[in-house]
RNA sequence: GCCGGGGUGGCGAAACUGGUAGACGCAAGGGACUUAAAAUCCCUUGGGGGGAAACCCCCGUGCAGGUUCGAGUCCUGCCCUCGGCACCA
């Protein structure tokens, strides 16, 4: 047999990556591939910490995937890249005072070297990077895409205004009034001229799709909470004087209940209906909203406060005249800014009304039920011709009918908002827009794509709200490419989340200079076979992304409109119960790990770690045990390498583990449940171990199943046993369920439903025949002599109870 | 408040459509090898009780009930925890 080396996964690693590299394994030909597959993984944002577990763990999952859909024969295509523009990186390089264009190079080449390092199948040759100005070139041009289609529109907003960033915020981040970066700097209100994107007119489209999404069941929740999509109908509510204002309302039901209507202090038709004598009332409590940041209004102290404005409206259904008030509770960005309040039946409108004593009518009755009475599950009541109708009929009804006089009409209603892509800083690609005095906002033609960031070292932003490109005027002045008149350039950038909603369509085609992706390559490869990535990005990322794609393709630039068909959500690593973040200090990096136990071995103990679409905690007591595994398999291998190269049979109960581990590490590979695949690779070894069989036959495929998680001692092995050809060449190992499910059986008997003994008999008796043979057994026998038999179940192969 | 996960040994976790709870691994204890240690190998390990022993009994999957021959798994009502949303009419 001889000694054996030792297994040094230093040596072995280096080795193997040299050879990746040298023999192009990891690059499918792209332009003739027979089985093609498009593994994608959340591409990282390259902070200054460099890669992180967090990252490594998401990434080995996805390359795990990916090789084991290589060994069933794919042509496998895993790109990588990175997101490197955007407020955290600048906001970092302003921290230590350095410049993100210097910076984050270096940052990505930290990254770079990890990511060889760990060993995943990475096509190099596709990488991309989001600031290089041959990849934004493109993510302008998706911009004028949308422009030149009335997508992309200029709106004055309230926006977020986080008063360090100096900057606007997105709502999310925003937590508590408080800015995401900054814990203890309240988040203040801005009217701002932005750039939207005109999502919602999409959001019947990216909601009906989602029941054709084979995606996690709680990511779909979630996008379908965040479109929220409502079924109602607008109500018209008249003054004396003849104005109309409108409401949106889901409860067209209670409309007689209705005892008084709310209007946003910002809608429009609040000073003409605004009564002389209220008029200071109603300017001072409007001053005191637009002084709140829009957050706190939404999320802080939810006291309601209102005033009135001494006028009427005529309720459409009684005929009666009710009280107009503003209240900062109903918000000018949903339905129509306007509401009707029926306090009996809306927890809102009941504490408004119980607070100001408006009148509350109840129109909407089940027994024992108090009011606010929220339920639709209960039958009208003091509404005229209604009555005794149950609630929702009775809505159905009620518009119909005030339909016929004008008054009312069904609508459907989003949460959604548009897509607001402006962001007043320097680090993110300019929004290719020329202002011109005489001819507006104009895009900057094709041919002058890209606009450049210019390298300016002065990118600080002031408090101004206005881009720090603007400061920069050879770059800031030009003509306008309509008319050739004096005009400005657009200094908005625009958000990361545009540069990340499109990288999965470059990826294939990053050699392309004059055009975005080649056509032919994409109808090859897209759209994406299998997308890992963290629930973080369940909302925005993934919806964006969706809406791009399905803009993209009503414009004709390609041939479907869902980029991500199959979707997997990993989980998060935590540290100690909590996050991993900069801020608590208990960020893990993996280099230290992966010098002293391997990529092979540090990869799997993550994937061992826990369930890898839950995530788990991280701590390293655990990492022996899987690298002891490793130098087992390492022993077993050099040992069989050693046999004759002639198969003989294996044994009968190797051979039947060898079979069920086949099964179980195919299925759970397949459903990414990597940690009971392990599990499962661990009990075989254990089997040939204690079996002391040491055959070629034996180890040969279980080599081919470790290979997707430690690929390269698995490369090694394959090797050693005689391959001259990559273990990612070979083929999956078959099982056979017939072997699978060979030998005997253990079968529990229970009596009265309590395990009293466990017999060991052959596989495929029947009832009687357990029964029989349970019988004799001294321990059922104690449990049963003397009573009765009154029923038997019996499972096959598995379990008899006696009930006595 | 609303929408989703999840509560199982000292720890990370397994358990397919109701059918032998705790696979696999860590840690711990004991033993072998060694001058010694590390490494490696073997054994034990949910709690309690009985037995000289092979073994046997009772309890046990967040809590309280229920359905069932049988419940970690299903139903009802709670508690805790982690994510997401949050005055969305």
């Amino acid at each position: 047999m001889g000694s054996i080396p030792t297994y040094d996964p230093a040596a072995v690693e280096a080795a193997w990556q040299e050879r990746w590299a040298q023999n192009h394994t990891n690059e499918p030909d792209l332009d003739h591939p027979s089985r093609p597959f498009y593994n994608l993984m959340m591409f990282p944002y390259p902070s200054a910490e460099g890669l992180h577990v967090g990252n490594m763990f998401a990434f080995t999952g996805a390359d795990i995937y990916g090789r084991f859909q290589r060994l069933h024969g794919h042509d496998v295509f895993e790109p990588i890249g990175f997101d490197a523009f955007g407020i955290h990186s600048e906001n970092y390089a302003l921290s230590i005072g350095a410049h993100p264009a210097r910076l984050i190079p270096e940052n990505i080449e930290t990254f770079r070297r990890q990511l060889k390092r760990f060993g995943a199948m990475f096509d190099w040759r596709q990488e991309l990077s989001t600031i290089d100005p041959r990849y934004y070139k493109w993510t302008q041009w998706i911009f004028l895409q949308l422009f030149n289609a009335g997508l992309a529109f200029r709106k004055r907003a309230a926006v977020n205004w986080c008063p360090v960033c100096k900057t606007v915020l997105a709502n999310e981040q925003v937590i508590n009034g408080y800015c995401e970066r900054h814990p203890d700097v309240k988040v203040e209100q801005r009217f701002l001229e932005q750039w939207f994107f005109a999502i919602t007119r999409y959001a019947e489209r990216l909601l009906g799709n989602l029941d054709r999404l084979d995606w996690p069941e709680s990511t779909i929740a979630m996008q379908r909470n965040w479109i929220g999509r409502s079924e109602g109908a607008e109500l018209v509510f008249e003054t004396p004087a003849g104005q109309k204002i409108t409401v949106f309302t889901t409860r067209p039901d209670t409309v007689f209940g209705a005892t008084y209507l709310v209007l946003a202090p910002e809608h429009p038709l609040v000073d003409a209906l605004t009564a002389v004598e209220q008029q200071p009332a109603v300017r001072a409590y409007q001053r005191e909203v637009a002084a709140k940041d829009i957050v706190s209004r939404k999320v802080g102290d939810k006291t309601k406060t209102g005033v009135f404005l001494g006028s009427y409206a005529r309720n459409p259904a009684t005929g009666e005249a009710i009280p107009i008030w503003i209240a900062d509770y109903v918000l000018m960005e949903y339905g129509t800014g306007a509401i009707m309040a029926v306090p009996a039946h809306d927890g809102r409108d009941f504490e408004f009304a119980t607070q100001f004593r408006l009148p509350i009518v109840q129109v909407v009755r089940r027994d024992g039920e108090a009011l606010p009475f929220e339920s639709l599950d209960g039958v009208l009541t003091a509404s005229g011709p209604f009555d005794g109708l149950p609630a929702a009929e009775g809505g159905k009804r009620i518009v119909a009918w005030l339909a016929g006089r004008g008054l009312g009409t069904p609508r459907v209603q989003y949460r959604l908002h548009d897509w607001c892509i402006s962001r007043q800083r320097y680090w993110g690609p300019p929004i290719p827009i020329i202002h011109c005095e005489r001819c507006g906002p104009v895009g900057v033609p094709e041919r002058d794509l890209p606009v450049e960031l210019p390298l300016i070292e002065d990118f600080r932003p002031d408090d101004t709200g206005v881009s720090p490109l603007a400061r920069h005027r050879e770059w800031y002045f030009v003509k306008c490419p309509k008319c050739g008149a004096a005009g400005r350039r657009e200094t908005d950038v625009s958000d990361t989340f545009l540069d990340s909603a499109w990288y999965f369509l470059r990826y294939p085609s990053t050699d392309e200079d004059g055009r975005p992706w080649d056509p032919r390559r994409t109808k090859t490869w897209l759209p994406v076979s299998t997308y890992i990535g963290g629930n973080e990005h369940a909302v925005l990322h993934l919806l964006y992304s969706r809406f791009i794609t399905m803009v993209l393709r009503d414009l004709g630039h390609l041939e479907f409109e869902e980029p991500f068909p199959k979707l997997r959500a990993h989980g998060l690593i935590i540290k100690d119960g909590a996050k991993m973040s900069k801020s608590r200090g208990n960020v893990v990096i993996p280099d230290a790990y992966i010098q002293k136990w391997g990529a092979d071995a540090f990869r799997m103990y993550l994937m061992f770690l826990g369930p890898f679409q839950e995530g788990g905690d991280f701590r390293d007591e655990g990492i022996t045990g899987v690298r002891r595994f490793l130098d087992k398999v390492w022993t077993l291998v050099y040992d069989a390498a050693g046999a004759p190269p002639q198969p003989v049979p294996l044994p009968p109960a190797v051979d039947r583990k060898l079979h069920q581990t086949i099964h179980k590490v195919t299925v759970d590979t397949e459903r990414l449940d990597y940690n009971t695949a392990i599990a499962a690779m661990m009990e075989y070894v254990n089997e040939l171990r204690n079996a002391e069989c040491g055959m070629r036959n034996a180890v040969e495929p279980l080599v081919v199943m470790l290979a997707p998680y430690a690929p390269h001692v698995a490369e090694e092995l394959w090797q050693r046993l005689g391959h001259d050809t990559s273990v990612f060449d070979a083929d999956w190992p078959a099982y056979d369920a017939r072997l699978a499910a060979s030998g005997d059986v253990e079968i529990a008997v229970q009596v009265n439903g309590k395990v009293r003994a466990r017999l060991t008999v052959a596989r495929g008796l029947d009832e009687a025949q357990v029964r029989a043979i349970a019988l004799k057994d001294d321990t059922v026998r104690k449990f049963v002599d003397g009573k009765a038999v009154k029923k038997t179940i019996y499972v096959q192969d598995r379990l008899l109870n006696l009930v006595v």
